[in-house]
DNA sequence: AACAATGGTACAATATAATGAATGTAAATT
DNA sequence: AATTTACATTCATTATATTGTACCATTGTT
């Protein structure tokens, strides 16, 4: 029995008090006996999966927040002039990396600034990978596999990006847009 | 024993058949037993959290997405002229919703826009939320807790917002920024 | 003071997770 | 054809999760 590496019966125990209730209500609640979830806030048990997902659905959470390990951090900036810049295979994309550099692992930031009819393509990502793109000047088509939208700007789009998806600038002038990246 | 709403099986079969390895291997890399793993495919056990999250280790993934039931969605759109838009409490802010509808529980995506000194200050949200701030234009000041930095267009900053913090814009003209928030 | 309620912990019994070894099937090798 | 290898499943045993109950400490009520 190893929990060392997962602080769960730390978070448990936040959790329950947060929300204000005892190892008596929460065991009401979740289906789970009371001396079981002291012995899990005392790090005494390895729970099964589906005990720790009755315990989250009685503190209104997720099993992810209850595994998670806590961190803190002031401020980070990313500027612009120390933003990496890719561009896409024909150059008629700019892509401005907007992810700080202790960047969450499943969450990306960019912005996009297209030429007249650029276009960026991209293959598949992770599995169950999704995209959402915010037009912040121009006309911009998005296709993700069989699918296809026409943004203007302001619009939003969201789609899986676990498949073939492109990007393309409907207008004779230049377009930005900014892309948030989420592998789940 | 209960697994039916959790479909960690297919998840670990899906992953580890993506992965191209056999339930042998599967094995050696993560310290479980293969008896185990069949069981765990087969839906027969519910498996402990750390088993979990050992698998999860050796198949290069997260215990989130073990457990998590796939959904499938083609593009979904928000418009500009459906987004939901809210004000600070003085007005000299502009709040343009970006999420879609049916938008992932854990992030909202906004489009600021600041009158000229305008301000948005925020109460703590959930704790561990974290915020990620992009300057379309206009130079803007952020403050989270006792932390401060000021932001150029394209400058981008990460700060926790488990806590109160302000958004300040600091030019004469109009600001406009980019707000990812994220509820872990 | 005696009793009840609240909240958490410890303990013994029961249920089940997890293992190593055996078994089964199909394909490849000798 | 016989044997070996690869892959997955089953089985009996061991380890441990989970429970209900008892215990402990504190606070509140009669």
């Amino acid at each position: 029995m190893d929990t060392s590496h997962l602080p769960i019966g730390k978070n448990i125990m936040h959790y329950r008090k947060k929300k204000g209730i005892s190892l008596d209500e929460l065991a009401r609640r979740s289906g789970v006996s009371k001396s079981m979830l002291s012995q899990i806030e005392q790090e005494k048990t390895n729970p099964t999966v589906i005990t720790v997902w009755k315990i989250s659905r009685a503190l209104d959470t997720t099993i992810e927040e209850l595994v998670e390990t806590g961190t803190d951090s002031p401020i980070e900036v990313l500027r612009r002039s120390e933003a990496p810049v890719f561009y896409s295979e024909d150059n008629s994309c700019e892509i401005y990396v907007n992810s700080p550099i202790h960047m969450m692992d499943n969450l990306e930031l960019y912005t996009l600034v297209f030429k007249p009819h650029g276009a960026l393509n991209s293959k598949p990502h992770y599995p169950k990978a999704e995209e959402f793109l915010t037009v912040i000047s121009g006309h911009i088509q998005v296709t993700a596999g069989e699918f296809s939208a026409t943004l203007n700007e302001g619009d939003t789009a969201r789609y899986r990006a676990d498949r073939d998806h492109s990007i393309v600038n409907l207008s004779e002038t230049e377009a930005t847009a900014y892309l948030v990246v989420i592998f789940p």
